[in-house]
DNA sequence: GAGTGGTCTAGACCACCCC
DNA sequence: GGGTGGTCTAGACCACTCG
């Protein structure tokens, strides 16, 4: 029983853009091509541009062609928690301060949530995001410094770690943890709260195809921010 | 430009399920069976029962047929959040303590969740679930009790509000909203806890195809509860 | 008009399940 | 063996986009 063919079709897709040869954007073989090259018929062919567009990979346009999806796009979980997109839905103007940026050797936490050696090279930046200018989110961000060398030289007032992230490689993969916690001393100062204050805190961290890339916390204060989502059942 | 044939068909399967005409388990018609009735090839009636599989609403099995899915397996996030299965999962014990269940009457805030007038019958239930013996989550529900008139005869020491509500009828749709909230002086006496403690707070909503079913609030202590994804791209 | 994706057909072979 | 779903073929017609 060998794989099937829209299968290997299928992988050889994924593999051209997980391994970012094919970048965002980037036209892929038509049906027809495709059916040519692997000696399959057209519908075998379609199956496997169907399913990667299904997926969210790929985005096709009657008349135009298949393209590469893109990667900020790629996965409802991540859109659905992209702050900036989330404010400017509301109407209200995004901004963001730096607090750190540096280059720092990972603790046994980092290590452990990137998969590196104890005292590997990190990049560590913490920002405040503002909705209007009220802070509403506090983002501590450790980045795989092989991964992204050039990440400690980017301008996080004007493009988020995570918008250069995903410009700047395929994020192929995300985890996300939701918890509640506590503010301690220094997320209240941050974000200009008096305590009690209970917070939503996501942990997520996102691959590329040679590994983890980013571990990062996010903390809200919980009166201010709502995770939404519907599930739908059908169509 | 008429509706394709397979959208044609999908409708018509979906309905027999939404309408809880086919419930859980019932066997549907074959791609032959269909092809026949609707006058299309087996790979058009085929389409109509691969979606409604991708989507959740059918299981498929070579050699035996397909059948409408367990409601309560529908959607991922319904199933993320079903704290029976999770407590299981953890090889931990789950039980069940009921605080309340009473008729009442709608007041403002349940009438705007439930889509009903003010002052319409409602049933309000309020839990304690147990891992093993720690309280791990209140849950505060009101049901419209037009559309579940036996909901108020149940033990749910035995079967779980949601559980019930799933096997009675076809829940079509869900909305989730997740905060974080500190815990009010009545959650920290049912979850014996001690202030201040920040508490993961999810609201849903479920809807049949005949309205609003049920307006719930699931409290959790934020340490001992996580929730979580994952998001993969491609296969 | 040539190329693309969207739909559809009427066959085919296979692996699987149940009788 | 008969029915089921899973894969696959070699055609077809259409609507769409672009040059």
């Amino acid at each position: 029983m060998p794989a099937p063919k829209y299968l290997t079709i299928k992988q050889y897709l994924f593999n051209e853009i997980a391994s970012g040869r094919w970048t965002e954007h980037h036209k892929v073989p038509s049906e027809n091509q495709l059916a040519t090259q692997f000696s399959v018929s057209r519908m075998t062919a379609r199956r496997a541009l169907q399913e990667l567009t299904e997926e969210g990979a790929l985005v096709r346009t009657k008349g135009l062609g298949s393209f590469v999806a893109s990667f900020k796009n790629q996965s409802s979980l991540l859109k659905v928690k992209n702050i900036v997109d989330e404010i400017e839905l509301r109407g209200m103007k995004h901004s963001c301060e730096l607090v750190t940026l540096e280059k720092r050797s990972s603790n046994p936490e980092v290590s452990v949530a990137l998969s590196l050696p104890l005292e590997s090279p990190v990049f560590f930046a913490a920002l405040i995001h503002y909705q209007d200018r009220q802070p509403i989110q506090l983002e501590a961000r450790y980045v795989n410094a092989r991964l992204v060398p050039n990440f400690i030289e980017q301008d996080f007032t004007k493009i988020t770690p995570h918008e250069y992230l995903a410009k700047t490689l395929p994020l192929t993969e995300a985890e996300h943890v939701v918890e509640a916690v506590l503010a301690d001393r220094q997320v209240l100062h941050y974000l200009k709260l008096n305590p009690p204050q209970a917070c939503l805190q996501l942990t997520r961290r996102s691959w590329s195809s040679l590994g983890v890339v980013s571990f990062t916390q996010l903390t809200h204060p919980g009166q201010h921010y709502r995770m939404g989502s519907q599930a739908r059942f059908g169509d």
